[in-house]
DNA sequence: GTTTATATTTGCATTTTGCAACTATTTTTA
DNA sequence: TAAAAATAGTTGCAAAATGCAAATATAAAC
C-alpha cells in the first residue's frame, strides 16, 4: 500500500504543477491556483453558497471570503443574496469568468492530450475508469465514516 | 477528454486535503503541507541538492531555501556541503525527520485503507496500475518535449 | 587570470493565511 | 413572542509564505 501512497503523492503534486503552469500561461498572472479552483468549483456546482465552496475546497471561510471578493472585483464571479435566507450569498460565473475558465480548460486539455496521447486506447480507458473509482471511493469513505470523527474529511 | 480533466482536478484537490489533514493531525501543527512535500521528496531522492528538490517541487529556490532552513532548525532535515562542489548542499533526513514522515505515512496509509477497502481487489489493481501509467506518461510528456518550450514542465 | 556561470542565501515588499471578533439574519426555546 | 443561540458572511490583525532583485561564494570557461 505504501507504493500506492507514493504514486498518488507524486502524481497529485505533478498534476498540481501542470495546473499551476496552465493558470499563469493562459491568463497572464491574473489567476492564481486557488482562484482557478474556485472558478472551477463554482462552475461545477449550481450557484453554490460561499460556505459550500469554501468547505468543498477545504479553505478557511475568511480566506475564501476575501478570494471571492477579489474575483468579484475582477468581474469573474458574481454574487447575489439568497431570497430565502438573506445571510447566504450565491456565487456564479460571469461571462468573463467563464471565458477565463475555458482558457484554462483549453490549456489543460492540450497538456493532457500530450500525456494521454502516449497511452494506448486501452490504457486510456483503464486510467479514466480508475479515476472514477478513486473519486467514488473517496466520497464514500468520507461520507460513510462521517459519524466517526477523525477520519477522512475531504469532500462535500 | 474534458471529463478526464474534471476527474483529475477533483481527485487531486481531494487528495491534497486528505494529505493536509494527515499533516496536521499527526504532528501537531508542526509540519505544513509544503514541508511534508519536502520531507517526502528528500527521502525519495538519494541525498538531493537544494536545487534538485526545489525544481522537482516547482518551488522558487529562494522560498525553498527558507523552508529548508526552517526544517533544519527544527531538526528534521540535515544539510551538508558537497565535497566535489562546495556550492551545493546535499539534503538528508534526520532521525526525527524520518520519524515525522513515518507518522504521516501511517496516517495516510490508514486513510487510504479506508478508500481502497471499498474496492474489489480487481479494482484496486486496476487503479494502482493506472497511477503508474499516469506517472510514466507525465514524465515522458515532460521530457519528450523538453526542447519545445511552453509545454509540460512538472517533473524532474 | 579574468570573465562568466552556477548554487545558495538575504533584503524587501507583496500576498496569503487563519484566528478572533464583529454584523446581520435566522432559528430555537422557554 | 421576546430573549438566547446558531448561522453566513465580513473585517482587524499579526504571522507566514512568496518571489524578485541583489549579494556571496565557488567553479568552469576563455
Amino acid at each position: 500500500m505504501e507504493s500506492v501512497r507514493e504514486q498518488l503523492q507524486i502524481f497529485t503534486r505533478r498534476f498540481g504543477l501542470l495546473n499551476a503552469s496552465c493558470c499563469d500561461e493562459c491568463c497572464g498572472e491574473q489567476v492564481s491556483m486557488a482562484q482557478s479552483y474556485i472558478l472551477f468549483e463554482v462552475r461545477r456546482s449550481e450557484s453554490p453558497s460561499m460556505q459550500q465552496v469554501a468547505e468543498e475546497l477545504g479553505m478557511d471561510v475568511t480566506t475564501f471570503s476575501r478570494q471571492a471578493k477579489g474575483l468579484e472585483a475582477r468581474g469573474l464571479v458574481s454574487r447575489r443574496v439568497s431570497a430565502d435566507d438573506r445571510r447566504v450569498m450565491f456565487l456564479g460565473l460571469t461571462d468573463d469568468g467563464r471565458k477565463v475558465l475555458e482558457k484554462i480548460d483549453g490549456y489543460m486539455a492540450a497538456r493532457l492530450e500530450e500525456v494521454f496521447g502516449r497511452m494506448s486506447s486501452f490504457e486510456r480507458e483503464t486510467v479514466v475508469r480508475s479515476l472514477g473509482l478513486l473519486n467514488e471511493a473517496l466520497i464514500e469513505a468520507s461520507q460513510g465514516t462521517a459519524n466517526q470523527k477523525g477520519t477522512i474529511a475531504c469532500c462535500k
